[in-house]
DNA sequence: GGTTGCGTTGACGCCGGTGTCAAGGCATAC
DNA sequence: GTATGCCTTGACACCGGCGTCAACGCAACC
């Protein structure tokens, strides 16, 4: 499988196929022209990195789901690290979910009054 | 008062309150020296920004506060442009928060997989 | 006269995951 | 031969709110 053809299975690009494998997360073998090869099983690497790349992980972060995936494991979750990570990863969102929580209340607490000082200024139109 | 003390005071860096005014959103008097001098007023005004900024908002979104202010208002979203920024804004936070919910959940689940599968390899120890 | 301390403008760095362009190689099909 | 289409590496651009450094000016104090 070439790289072209890795990226449109995987929904992604060639170019962030390549910046995967400069950061350590994807590997392909070289054909006789240097053109990348890959075999099937790195669809299923591009595909969690892809998934968790959208559940807010950086590329470093990821790197020990993939190593779970290359030691045999049916998902990449299941090892040690990756739980590690899992665990800090859910305390971060946790975090941030408290901290927009309370950012939606005080606007809406300032639409609130906003709305309410505008009908001070034109009340009763009925 | 000087660009350091307006800092100081707003809980700010001089290299900040640069950056705000060429994006628009501070003013300052020129003394002979060419150093910036700002009036009282403009304290409130850059409170007013680092809030907003804190609650997520861009620089170009904070703009309509800040001529809300300089317009008399006592607070910043009073006015129908501020309001309007305001919605979207919390429209944005809403969605962003379900699509961290989401995340949270699909963590969770892993997490509790990942704990699962760990129990079944090492089963009834006790 | 030198040090210290305030200010000035200008410009580069950062973070992170890409898009995109340049300049090239090789192959297949016409 | 040449047009097309895959691939290669390298490098710059982006977003946004600054940090930080350079090189400088002016003032006050010793």
């Amino acid at each position: 499988m070439l790289i072209g053809e890795l990226a449109e299975r995987a929904g992604t690009s060639a170019r962030a196929l390549r910046y995967y494998e400069q950061h350590g997360l994807v590997r392909a073998q070289r054909d006789p022209h240097g053109y990348r090869r890959y075999d099937e099983s790195e669809l299923r690497v591009v595909r969690e990195i892809r998934t968790l790349l959208a559940a807010g992980f950086g590329l470093d972060d990821i790197r020990p789901f993939v190593a779970c995936l290359r030691a045999g494991n049916t998902s990449g979750h299941v090892c040690p690290d990756s739980v590690a990570v899992l665990r800090r990863r859910l305390a971060e969102v946790g975090a941030y979910l408290n901290e927009l929580t309370d950012v939606r209340e005080r606007l809406r607490g300032q639409l609130a009054e906003a709305i309410e000082q505008r009908e001070e200024q034109c009340p009763k139109i009925r």
